[in-house]
DNA sequence: GTCCCGTGAG
DNA sequence: CTCACGGGAC
């Protein structure tokens, strides 16, 4: 093989690699929309290992979009309990309150219109299309960026996502959209997980310790308000648990700068001097 | 320390 | 464009 491969090369290779090691998950064997809708959500940013037994335990709890739409904000972060980014949860319910009220309960197939909800941006809109839908339009997530990377741009120092795509729109196998991609998530994230290819990207940047950061803190907060009878607490009450914290771990945040942030997310709601979720 | 099937705000 | 957003696993 040359430097690069040919589109050809390339597919024989990814889909023969993926006939052997390929993983079967929950979301992969759905043919439900908004199973693979929740499962899409989940899955950003946030890896596959920790997003199965939520998933699980999220479809049981709330089966379809009437379920979720009609859930308590209580219920819902209850399930999100451990995945993070929090807002995603809330996305998600006013997602399935606008299906219900504005398409009938039937989630569109659309990828503009998907781009229209909450939480959904340019990938999670083309993965939901391929995969609940047969839709062709390639997409790129980190490890599917992996996997063009290494391939295509062996020597470059700054690939955009651009010129990826350009690409990926010669590759996807147009008969089986689906295969293809679950092919190229289990290569780059088995077979590249430990390379540092996407240094190479120009969407790559660090991360932020999470460790005694003002994230960390809003999830304090959130736990303490969830684990308050009714989950509502006297905002007063909350400040003062909030700097009992800062104190013990050194650090200098402003209670109400985190509780303001949470309250701006919908996360938490403040009536009369009373914090509730 | 580094990573993860990204999105929205400014 | 840059940045915030969570948290467990390695």
């Amino acid at each position: 093989m040359k430097d690069v491969p040919t589109i050809e090369e390339f597919q024989q290779l990814i889909l023969k690699w993926y006939e052997e090691n390929g993983r079967i998950l929950p979301w992969r064997t759905t043919s439900s929309p908004y199973h693979i809708l929740i499962s899409e959500i989940m899955l950003q940013q946030t890896q596959v290992s920790r997003v199965i037994q939520k998933y699980n335990d999220f479809i049981k709890k709330f089966p379809d979009f009437s379920t979720l739409a009609s859930s308590s904000t209580k219920d819902l972060l209850s399930i999100w309990q451990g995945l993070g980014y929090w807002r995603r949860a809330k996305y998600l319910q006013e997602l399935a309150k606008q299906v219900i009220t504005k398409y009938n309960g039937k989630l569109p197939k659309n990828i503009e219109v998907l781009e229209t909800f909450p939480g959904i941006g340019p990938y999670t809109s083309r993965a939901i299309a391929c995969f609940a839908f047969g839709n062709n339009e390639p997409f790129i997530d980190t490890n599917i960026r992996r996997v063009y990377i290494h391939f295509f741009f062996p020597k470059e120092t700054k690939v955009t996502d651009k010129s990826i795509l350009t690409i990926a729109k010669k590759a996807v196998l147009k008969e089986n959209p689906k295969t293809w991609h679950y092919a190229l998530f289990d290569y780059g994230s088995q077979i590249l997980r430990k390379t540092s290819v996407n240094k190479r990207s120009t969407t790559y940047h660090n991360q932020s310790k999470f460790e005694k950061s003002f994230r960390f803190y809003r999830t304090k907060a959130i736990n303490i308000v969830m684990d308050s009878s009714n989950s509502r607490i006297l905002q007063k009450t909350l400040i003062y648990e909030l700097e009992k914290i800062f104190e013990k771990d050194s650090v200098s945040f402003q209670a109400k700068s985190i509780i303001d942030s949470l309250i701006h997310d919908r996360l938490f709601q403040l009536q009369k001097n009373m914090i509730s979720i």
